[in-house]
DNA sequence: CTGAAAGCGCTAACAT
DNA sequence: ATGTTAGCGCTTTCAG
């Protein structure tokens, strides 16, 4: 590996004007600059991260911790941020969850702990108190993205605004009886958004003056399968079948959309279905939906802690963020810059296809 | 942050007996092992990744190179990968080629030689010979799942023997009109598997002395809109219409089945459908199809590289690999160690579920 | 604007 | 089995 002091002597500059040169800290003349970079890209050097990491303290990589992958939204999100990290130079690291609680104490107790990262964005997490703790022990920008985090400034979509606004959509195209297919209980110790979409769905309800009936509200898991039984549920009641349908998630909606055929219904005739994400797939099924933009989401997000980083000051008095933590209290925003507040809310868009459309008279 | 010295201090030892005890690296006498744990334990302290990777050489970090995460095969790929790792307590940093060329030249030119991880795992890729040239100047363990690499040992599935086991799967139910839904061109740049699939496809029915009809090969792009798309094509005929479709992933195969619903055709007794891949839904959809298991995968080749890196003992001789690679033949391992040969291929299952059937007499 | 030199926090000989 | 010590390759004062 060629080294700092090679490029150095070909430059005929020493070590320090070659690390100014080619990190942009610092005067350098503008000859100097280029003669440096040309003799750098000659030798093919690029410099070590560890030694750069040791001496500078900063290491221009980005923890990025997720519940699991194989999902579209962590996909999508993460390959967002990292194009934006990538863009500005910084590397990605991974941290999965998805391992079983070994795996998660372990991102928490050590691998987040290396210093190996100068930020944490988690992804769609709910943190215990201790993780946070561990996280905030890290003097480090966090930010969370979808996921309620205590002390922890986090952007995401208003949940229970997007599903209101399928429902509402719902609502303005004449429906009266419409079932709602949200997520059971077991999903809500990880994300909160199965209730909160419920609440959205609610909402819409009862302020068009329509009486909830709990008899038309289901809960399943986020899964194809899931949306179909639930759908199947609603569906097969010999009368006051709904004639619309609201899912808590695209996948669950198309569930539906295929319930909805196995049992001869057409759709949207006989039946409306609103979904909610954006999917792919979403379009080859004309599905109506409410679409969020996890790429965009994750760009968004590693770009504010891409900022964060470029003007990072001084770490913040030394105890106030874990005191408040011990508190309970979720500061409004605890990271080591004092930056504005975040936007909390991320943008969702009604995309309206055929799986709406007016109920029968 | 708590440094070494604390922890050697507190454990009445030297800074030395530290990084052992911990590290796991030379002797520590038992007891004094238990003491440095402890005291390390109730300071709270973590080795700083960057200053052991500068002293030691090594970083306990692997990267990943993928071409994008939107897609089940990557996304489960980089699960798998990460688990393995973890658990060996290496960290994965992801490198995405989605972002265009500029984005994939500066992961060659600069993100791979900063020396920040120990391996590489190349996923799904096809990389040009200056790639492969940048992997192999790193003098690390590199090894490839999925996609050819030149000079790097690779794994994968026979996607060749996968199809042509589907396809068999059919004949022997008894089938002799036989439809494709395959890769077009574009793609195989990219991945081969298209032309390695269709390959598979052909030996069967050769073998089972059927004709190839080029107009029952349809090419898609391993969407759920393209396999329906292709399918209706091949449904749509008004007479001489396949009995049978084998579709080289599961995507497709279920925008096949789909297409056959549309149509008023029943599934199986109308037309019978394979896929390939094992994803998830191919359950929800009854669909018999050729598992691969992308998670063991990535276990497994991440394994694979973690053995390599445990038993690393010196680099080759420094011109050979390079040497060989401008020859541009490929040996059959270039890895720093000279390990046993890898097993190439990767198991498969035959998946029979409710869309294939005898066709009607 | 550039150079000299002191580390960053750890590991690995080499001693003992 | 443990301690001493010399770096690992860079960045950053501090001078000039």
């Amino acid at each position: 590996m060629v080294g700092i002091d090679e490029v150095a002597e070909r430059a005929r500059v020493s070590t320090a004007t070659v690390s100014r040169a080619l990190s942009g800290r610092g005067y350098v003349a503008e000859g100097t600059r280029a003669r440096v970079h040309e003799a750098a890209r000659e030798l093919g050097y690029v410099v070590s991260a560890g030694a750069s990491a040791l001496a500078s303290g900063r290491t221009r990589n980005v923890g990025v911790v997720v519940p699991f992958l194989s999902h579209w939204f962590f996909a999508a999100v993460v390959e967002g941020a990292q194009s934006a990290l990538q863009e500005h130079g910084y590397d990605l690291t991974l941290y999965n969850l998805s391992g079983g609680a070994d795996a998660r104490a372990r991102v928490f107790d050590d691998l987040l702990l290396r210093q190996r990262v100068d930020a944490v964005l988690a992804i769609g997490l709910e943190l215990t108190p201790e993780e946070a703790g561990r996280l905030h022990s890290l003097r480090k920008p966090v930010v969370g993205l979808g996921g309620p985090l205590p002390g922890v400034p986090a952007l995401g979509i208003d949940d229970r605004a997007a599903v209101r606004l399928a429902t509402e959509h719902l609502i303005s195209l004449g429906h009266e009886r419409i079932g709602y297919i949200g997520g059971s209980a077991d999903f809500d110790l990880d994300f909160h958004l199965p209730t909160m979409r419920q609440l959205g769905y609610r909402d819409a309800l009862t302020e068009a003056g329509i009486e909830i009936d709990p008899k038309i509200e289901r809960g399943a898991d986020f899964t194809l399968r899931g949306g179909n039984d639930a759908a199947k549920q609603l569906l097969g009641a010999p009368r006051n079948r709904p004639t619309a349908i609201v899912a808590a998630s695209d996948v669950m909606a198309i569930g539906a959309i295929l319930a909805a055929r196995e049992l001869g219904l057409n759709i949207p005739s006989d039946l409306s279905v609103t979904g909610l994400d954006g999917i792919p797939d979403g379009e080859f099924f004309g599905l109506t939906t409410v679409a969020q933009y996890p790429a965009e989401q994750g760009r968004h997000v590693a770009q504010l802690l891409i900022d964060r980083l470029a003007g990072l000051v001084e770490d913040p008095a030394p105890d106030t963020a874990s005191a408040r933590l011990e508190n309970g209290v979720a500061p409004a925003a605890t990271s080591p810059t004092a930056g504005p507040a975040l936007a909390r809310e991320l943008p969702v868009e009604l995309i309206v296809r055929e799986s709406t459309a007016r109920p029968r008279p």
